[in-house]
DNA sequence: CTCGGTCTGTGCGCTGGCGTACGGAGCAGC
DNA sequence: GCTGCTCCGTACGCCAGCGCACAGACCGAG
């Protein structure tokens, strides 16, 4: 695998997907048995995915599913007030849309691309014919959705027990896994969306974690300087969610 | 259906199975094809669950899936600290051990009795086995997954955002309606532990509920006076929660 | 260089829920 | 009818995070 993160955050609106960019970037797709991923290369189309842009919204039918490269995507559930809350998030290691194999067709959830890159989609028919035909394909599916589940119900204990500090941490660490870059682009107003506290709340806990020398924040970018700090920093959370990621999403590093 | 109470949760300790229990009280297995139905008859295993009963820890492997009839099972997580939240709920329409079919085995959860009451249960190579023989069971535990899914997202939502009074209007809506009665026999250091706060916080707003007369409660019993009263007091993540269980989960209540 | 817009830092009063501690009330058993 | 235990009510100081308001700091456009 060539390294992959090639500054694509830079540009804002159209992060141009490189020319012939390759499925396997997305480990799902790279997890697919070679003869599947061969039928898919056909059906799968590429994408970009600015920042800000909605994949679906709350209730809304799914046509396709999308397979991230190099963006990052949040889950959130936007309440009747305004307020929001990030459910969980998915990157490279993941799919968004679950629903449409898990047989709603919808989800309560809102899916915004929360880091800016591009990533690939898939036709729900496309989709649902290949999980009801593959076992591979739906294993491997169900899997990703089972680690989903653990990291939605991390989030819930986290947002009852944890610190603003320790979740902006988790929350730092859980980008940085999805980015493979110590640098995120991403102002508090944003993360406070996310993470569904106040501006302020972010902008105090980033100070703190600024000072102790774990990153360096500056106008919307981030650049994380100790990451061993801001995992011994955090709550159990985050550990408990890559533990479980690591464990039923084999890595296919090799090499 | 007859009336199906049958103030079973007196005896703390043996809810007495009734003689010839029927599977169909629970509606996952009610909503199985008669043929599916008939072949679990013989594999399916009555079991009493008496309140506080742990029917699997967190990491450890699954022997079995079970099938609450009248018991109610909370799924909760276990912090090092040994404070506790709970991720979601699970009684007569659902299923405990969903990572069996999802592919992980195991969970970071807790599963715990938390209203005592009976149940079924199935072995785990039975459950494996049915699922990736049936496309009807598969679909029909993926929808109720993804149910599932919605409580713990909504759950996360919850615990950001809305007052102690709100969520425990949700959580005794949630539990009314696995129980279908208007009683439920649990002391507020168990509500406590569920909702991952304090003792006295619970005090402080079942008394609120109990002097705007929704409901009365002594000594670790709880009776509802008016529940459309709660609902209107609760927060949206109940109708959330509950219209997507069922649009997702046929009701099968004819008769 | 200036201006307008975005992003970040700071202050202040408020409140919901926490930790702790204790008093009283009901039930069960002897 | 007393004792012990579980369960519920109350009180008080404390603090994280909220809502609000505003000041600087940086950036790009003209």
């Amino acid at each position: 695998m060539p390294s992959a993160p090639q500054t694509a955050t830079r540009l804002p609106m159209t992060p141009q997907p490189s020319p012939l960019p390759d499925p396997r970037v997305n480990q799902l797709l790279a997890s697919l048995p070679p003869a599947e991923l061969l039928r898919w290369q056909a059906l799968l189309e590429p994408v970009a995915m600015p920042l800000g842009y909605v994949l679906y919204e709350s209730g809304q039918s799914l046509g396709h599913v999308y397979f991230p490269t190099t963006a990052i995507v949040s889950l959130l559930y936007v309440m009747e007030s305004g307020a929001s809350a990030e459910i969980a998030v998915a990157g490279f290691e993941g799919v968004v849309g679950i629903s449409l194999f898990m047989g709603g067709d919808t989800t309560p959830n809102r899916a915004v691309v929360q880091s800016a890159g591009a990533g690939f989609r898939l036709r729900a028919a496309d989709m649902k014919e290949a999980f009801n035909r593959s076992p591979a394909v739906m294993h491997l599916m169900l899997r990703y959705t089972q680690a989903l589940i653990t990291q939605m119900s991390q989030t819930a204990v986290c947002n009852r027990h944890h610190s603003l500090d320790q979740q902006l941490c988790r929350w730092l660490l859980l980008s940085l896994d999805r980015l493979k870059s110590h640098d995120l682009v991403m102002t508090q107003e944003l993360i406070a969306n996310m993470l569904g506290v106040r501006r302020e709340g972010v902008t105090e806990a980033a100070l703190s974690l600024q000072k102790a020398g774990l990153i360096s924040y500056a106008r919307g970018h981030i650049r994380v300087l100790d990451r061993p700090g801001l995992e011994k920093r955090t709550c159990e959370c985050y550990a408990v969610v890559k533990t479980e990621y690591d464990r039923l999403l084999p890595d296919q590093e090799a090499t």
